[in-house]
RNA sequence: GCCCGGGUAGCUCAGUUGGUAGAGCAGCGGAUUGAAAAUCCGCGUGUCGGUGGUUCGAAUCCGCCCCCGGGCA
């Protein structure tokens, strides 16, 4: 098992210890960190991202963090290509990649594969915003169905992202979504491929870490992180919204006291460790389970 | 001490002329093949402050008591 330098993978959510048992592996096993967090990889944020400290870069090599400027969008599909090359680059330079991060899908896109559909532009994603925006979801839904009813078909009408996707898939590559999956390519790492391990920490465990961790994050600087963000200049949607951000731009403009943005961070942070227990549940049934960090490295 | 408001789900509150209660948020369960830290779906028994009474029947009416606001002394 010693020599086992197949690639680790390390999930787990937020606030579980992810990142420490990542980096004490890479140093332990000659390794390099690669990151699969869908916001961590922005350049504007570093305290409120819980990203890897520039210390903890310069003990091991870390790759896919903060290397997008927030100006741009990200999606699972540039991270696949993303952690594929840095994969590759790995093996030549003979370091164990141990892939950590808190994102299900990237892990799913890596494992299961991901159709290879190319990016959409960013005009033709306007349009569909602006057609929800005027015309209401039920129009979109009603436009796709006559135009690719075999993707309506599967598709989560309730759900605008989903029914947005397809559309502006089909609006794109004039190929329906169904049918891009249908032809999804084996993937990067196939059973067998990899070594996979997640963090579960009991939940009250986890509640008072994240409550911890968010205070801490305020010690080092978080508001002036948020407030850093209030100058940007056209960031992109999803480059704003790491937990805390919004509540903390919004205490900086008047809008929340400090207790009020504080409380409703850890409020969706809480949240959102709720949807990573159970995407992990789900999709990660059969990864082996630790309760902590010390815990999976007694045992590895 | 007196007067007026309030006391209903973990929190904020709705509860029509009395027919044993319901929303939002939180929480819990689930979905999730490109904005995924996103997005969506499902789940509501709680001494209706306490106690006595009126009534076939009280969160709803009456008496007393307790607690929290505000006002007057």
């Amino acid at each position: 098992m010693a020599d086992d330098r197949r690639p680790i993978l390390i999930a787990g959510p937020t606030a579980s210890g992810k990142s420490a048992l990542a980096l004490a592996l890479a140093e332990r096993l000659d390794g390099v960190v690669i990151n699969a967090d869908a916001l961590q990889v922005y350049d504007g944020w570093r305290v409120l991202t819980a990203r890897p400290s520039t210390q903890d870069e310069a003990a091991a090599p870390h790759r896919l963090y903060g290397h997008v400027p927030v100006s741009q969008g990200h999606s699972a599909g540039q991270w696949l290509r993303e952690a594929r090359a840095v994969l590759a680059q790995a093996q030549a330079e003979n370091r164990l990649p141990l892939i950590v991060g808190g994102s299900g899908l990237l892990f799913a896109a890596l494992t299961e594969g991901l159709a290879d559909i190319p990016e959409i532009p960013s005009e033709i994603r306007a349009l569909s915003e602006a057609r929800l925006a005027a015309e209401g979801l039920p129009a979109l839904v009603a436009d796709l169905r006559r135009r690719d009813p075999d993707t309506t078909r599967t598709l989560d009408l309730d759900n605008p992202r989903r029914v947005q996707r397809a559309w502006d898939v089909l609006e794109a590559t004039g190929i329906p979504l169904a049918r891009w999956q249908a032809r999804t390519a084996p993937p990067t790492l196939p059973p067998g491929a990899y070594r996979a391990l997640r963090l579960d920490p009991p939940r009250e465990r986890l509640v008072r870490r994240i409550e911890s961790r968010f205070d801490g994050m305020l010690a080092d600087g978080a508001l002036a992180e948020a407030e850093a963000a209030l100058a940007w200049k056209n960031p992109s949607p999803q480059a704003l919204m790491p937990h805390g951000a919004p509540e903390l731009m919004a205490c900086l403009r008047g809008e929340l006291t400090l207790a009020e943005a504080r409380d409703r961070a850890v409020v969706a942070t809480r949240r959102y460790a709720k949807r990573q227990r159970t995407w992990a549940r789900g999709r990660m049934a059969d990864w082996p389970v630790y309760p902590d960090a010390e815990a999976a490295l007694a045992d590895s």
